[in-house]
DNA sequence: AGTTAAGTATACGTTAACGTCAACTAGGAG
DNA sequence: CTCCTAGTTGACGTTAACGTATACTTAACT
């Protein structure tokens, strides 16, 4: 239907501030792909698809992932499951990150909060000197 | 008032299920201290105090942050500012601090919901095998 | 034709956060 | 006294996640 847009690698380290470096290391252990090479120069060309892998990666790191933690769960939200057991499997899976996840978000949350307050003690301490 | 409860190094990990290795090593760059050695034995022992330090620390590695930043968040709970500079800079530390968790905790939010989502599309696909 | 820019592969270097091993010490248990 | 356990200080090893340098290729500009 549509012409997709390839980006180069650059181009692609720019639009996320990362190093083209970054990118064939993520390629090198598995995580990206560049099927679309250009057939003569054989220079790596990126889809809207691997953009948004790209995307899915950093913000995993941001959260505090590892790599390889990141890996299995875009390798979960792309292979469909073949056969009731591996769709069990994933469920667990699921339902295991699931709960690291809201664990996570609520000790955020009380950190957050023990920030805030030490934050008003300071502010109403300001008479002190 | 009280007689203070007093740790060994091998207590203190059991407690968290780390190493004692990891222990010294917060030790070896400042993170923790062992101030209270038995002057014989040179044996470090931890006041509850360390403990709830050591906890934090633990915390912090759990929400993703460098051994770096957590001790920058500790050392802040712990010096009193002197001066309405140092307080000044403090707030603005925390508000950086709380601008960073709050954008996590939203992000992981976002990452929940598109598990659930995809979580629930497996459910419901399983009448097909 | 020569140079500059962008990319490629290969490979060694680096940092954080420990793991592991060796040689030593001090305190009980038998 | 001897052995065992728990601890100590080095010091070297390890893994993840890239950084950096080197040598080569292709396209594009002058």
């Amino acid at each position: 239907m549509s012409e997709e847009q390839l980006f180069s690698i650059s181009e692609l380290a720019a639009m996320f501030d990362i190093s083209s470096r970054t990118i064939r290391y993520y390629e090198e252990i598995g995580m990206l792909s560049s099927e679309t090479r250009e057939s003569l120069t054989k220079q790596r060309k990126y889809t809207n698809q691997e953009r948004r892998r790209l995307k899915m990666i950093l913000r995993g790191k941001k959260l505090g992932f590892s790599l390889q933690e990141i890996k299995e769960m875009i390798d979960l939200y792309e292979t469909n499951p073949e056969g009731v057991e591996e769709k069990k499997r994933i469920i667990e899976y699921a339902d295991r990150k699931l709960h690291e996840i809201n664990e996570q978000i609520s000790e955020l949350q009380i950190l957050r909060d023990e920030i805030l307050s030490y934050k008003e003690r300071y502010l109403h301490s300001k008479e002190l000197e």
